[in-house]
DNA sequence: CTTGACTCTGACATCGACGTCAAGGTTTAG
DNA sequence: CTAAACCTTGACGTCGATGTCAGAGTCAAG
């Protein structure tokens, strides 16, 4: 598909798909005209990028924890030609991401706590 | 106190405490010249404010949140039910975020598993 | 071929949370 | 009194994630 449906399977902006290529967060082939063509798995990609953005992380961390982001499969992604070393670097600046998520959902318990009734 | 020793105090720029004040999240007296003067619970008070900008709140949810909170030694405690309502849905989004990274990790440590134990 | 929908790459605009600098008034120490 | 240190209000700069617009190329249908 072209970036036009990928924008509206998506709800995201084909100015923001394009910004997230140029970041690195995002790839697509290219026809000889330079239109870009995204597959499939594309769209799933897309959500993750916008499920991370909303919590806050920034394009720059998204980037080194996004390479290694795979689907259900486990086949590992193209961003992650390496060996084992960088995939254990990887799941560090996961982990890292997940406690700086962590900590801010703290702030909120505290703030909400004795006042939320379920969760 | 003047806005130099609250700067100190709470390692805020004096830029950001005038910011504040604009935007409404900090008050101040005035003396005669226009020097703006602080108490000691402005300390705390800012404290709360870079909080919860820490935690990923705008100044203008803060303006919002800031009138309902009740400082108890750092703790931060809503007392308007409607915040309730905002806060849940930033705690929701950071909640989604913390679990598509943890399936992240959980696939990475599938991938490891083959190969290396996983730490 | 022409039209209209679609896409491309710049490049400037916006918004939030400040940084930084300018030009000037105030306070305090000596 | 004077100088240093402190304060004031603008106003412009920055950075990140877009919006928006311009000028131009591409593609499918008639």
């Amino acid at each position: 598909m072209r970036i036009g449906e990928l924008a509206r399977r998506t709800g995201v902006s084909e100015r923001a798909l394009r910004y997230y290529e140029q970041q690195g967060l995002l790839t697509s082939e290219r026809r000889p005209s330079g239109y870009r063509l995204y597959r499939e798995e594309h769209v799933p990609a897309v959500r993750r990028i916008r499920v991370l953005l909303a919590a806050g992380l920034s394009t720059a961390q998204i980037v080194e924890v996004l390479p290694c982001v795979v689907d259900d499969e486990g086949l590992l992604t193209p961003g992650c030609p390496e060996l084992v070393d960088g995939l254990v670097r990887h799941r560090h600046r996961i982990d890292e991401a997940i406690g700086e998520l962590e900590a801010t959902r703290a702030t909120l318990d505290t703030m909400l706590a004795g006042r939320r009734r379920a969760d």
